[in-house]
DNA sequence: GTTCATTTCGAAATCGTTTTCGTTAATCAA
DNA sequence: TTGATTAACGAAAACGATTTCGAAATGAAC
């Protein structure tokens, strides 16, 4: 069963390969019975072209890598989703990675991606990502690179994200309104960049309403995996340290949620005692108990978005023109649910 | 910036590129020194192997393709992970596509990654196939095909499974065991092999222990999409029609999840009023209040050993053998969480 | 010095398409 | 009839790597 191949519909029709391939593509120096034929052969025999030999002509694949830190996280899963319906409706097919949040195994994949010859890359950083030359080296390549979300404000080429400050600015601000005075802050892993942008949106807000900025109201998470257990641990030690707090803004919903469930464990009540505020809005948020407010972070639009992006890039190499770079800054809401409590009047006036 | 082949290296060596190839691939009949050389040489010159060539002459791509009917959704996303890791320790690369429980876009994507010529396919079915004329195409060219979880028990292919049937069976008996004596059961779309065999499951449990079926009690989603809402509505009728039922059976932690929170803004006791068992072992199952009792349902192992399968197939097409096929069900066990009660004394005599 | 084996290298074919550039043969104007 | 167009097709050179089959060159053996 040797798959069909041009050569084949020539020799059965007596005529050129080149006659053949030229009348599969409509070239116009063809004439109409000729096409008619070799088209009618093809079908027939269901001839579908080598990919193999079109990439090596072409220099293209038609296909995209995809770097993520995990795959089994509601809102990257959401980001797959978005960019592999966008990629199919071009006509692109999406090699997807990996990275474990492993800077190591993210630079590996870089190197196999550009192996494979992929026309452009979509990553999304590994939270211990600090040195960017894997991806430096991508851009030398005049192969275009979008990151997304977890992104590297250094590396010159287009983002998408969404803004975490100001998100992080208008979660703190809602646990303000509706009336909390001590409010702390899960922040996760140091380096990401989201990492530092939600806790600088925190620390704004506060600020910005003469509230004290206490830095010991600010857990930072040496593992940094933003696991339920983080929270659960975070939210025990919280409950040690300062008896006072009466809100949290927390850097995820998984780690929000194990704060919450270890608040429920000890018979602290949510939001009489403290109030929660999560981000990313898992699906899981809205269905537990109490559900949780959080900031609403659109993965499917992200994951479309960054795909659009990519695929512009992609058709400026084809036309030899330089690769212009775009940041894209999507929008993002507060959901508000039954960890935190109404909004006080004064805020109505 | 064209990337460097081996003529370059050739050429910069005067020597031929037969030679380059050959000591890039430790030919015996090559020098010691003149392997040194070019070794070198490609090393410094950061020399990758043109992947597009490379497939043209061995007609292989280690690209594998994935089709899934769903990428956001906890176990399936376990899956993809299982693969993508066991992929890459292996060499193969795994393109995803999604088929959002579509016949007709799963058709279309197989075609796809045979254009492609992927070296072979793991697919998870759509809801509504029931053709598999795409899926033996697939096995007509010689091209490993296995399927995992959703799959159709008339296609001569290898396929992992878990036991959906004994799960459903051992979820109903543990439902029994605690006492419930009128037992529901939701069973989601009609169609998939998995409704079936954990209705079968459901129903064989409820004979071996002498109490009647009625299939009054078995639920049926006409939109069979397992969702949230689809638990809630099916809990809201169940209300109405049985006010008897003690325990349910349901196909999917999610629409578990739909069910008990419909029994608790209905002030339904769980699990005094009624025990709840799902399916799948969402994460979320663990999170809720009361945490759901459910059958674990490993996703990453399922993954992992698809493509073992895959592979094994895989080397021996390469060495021209026949395939042999063969199918893997993989264990799942029972996860007793809050949902049911205790296990009377009685079993345990 | 001839013969034979061994070592080390290259020419060339091949994978299947695409595309450039000719080459025919037919058509048309004058 | 001649010269210029045009329509329809093909030969051949890529693309970059792999592999078969020889061909030199060297050394060993007699």
């Amino acid at each position: 069963m040797k798959p069909v191949t041009l050569k084949e519909i020539a020799d059965q029709l007596n005529i050129s390969v080149t006659t053949v391939s030229k009348a599969l593509k409509d070239y116009p120096d063809i004439s109409k019975k000729t096409k008619a034929l070799v088209k009618e052969l093809a079908q027939t025999l269901n001839y579908k072209p080598n990919a193999f030999a079109v990439n090596l002509r072409t220099k293209e694949s038609k296909t995209i890598g995809l770097i993520i830190p995990e795959i089994v996280h509601h809102f990257f899963s959401s980001v797959i989703k978005g960019i592999v319906a966008q990629a199919e409706k071009k006509g692109y097919l999406v090699i997807i990675l990996q990275s474990n949040e492993s800077y190591e195994l993210e630079k590996k994949q870089i190197q196999l991606l550009l192996r494979q010859r992929v026309d452009g890359i979509l990553i999304s950083l590994a939270n211990g990502t600090a040195d960017y030359n894997h991806l430096t080296d991508v851009l030398a390549q005049d192969k275009p690179l979008v990151m997304f979300d977890k992104i590297a404000k250094l590396v010159k080429c287009s983002k998408v994200i969404i803004d975490d400050r100001k998100a992080a600015y208008v979660a703190t601000q809602h646990l303000i309104d509706t009336g909390c005075k001590r409010i702390a802050h899960f922040r996760g892993a140091l380096l990401p960049q989201n990492s530092i942008d939600r806790f600088l949106g925190y620390k704004k807000a506060l600020l910005d309403n003469n509230m004290p900025y206490d830095p010991s109201l600010v857990y930072i998470c040496e593992c940094g995996d933003n696991s339920f257990e983080e929270g659960k641990m975070n939210a025990r030690q919280l409950l040690k340290d300062h008896k006072d707090v009466d809100g949290i803004f927390i850097n995820t919903d998984l780690v929000a949620i194990g704060a919450i469930t270890e608040f429920n464990e000890q018979g602290v009540k949510i939001p009489e005692d403290i109030s929660v505020v999560g981000f990313s809005n898992w699906f899981m948020s809205s269905v537990i108990s109490p559900s949780l407010t959080t900031i609403d972070q659109p993965g499917y639009l992200m994951g479309k978005t960054a795909f659009e992006r990519l695929y512009k890039e992609m058709q400026q190499v084809k036309n030899k023109k330089p690769i212009v770079y775009k940041d894209v800054v999507l929008e993002t809401g507060l959901i508000k649910r039954q960890s935190t409590k109404e909004i006080l009047q004064k805020t109505q006036h």
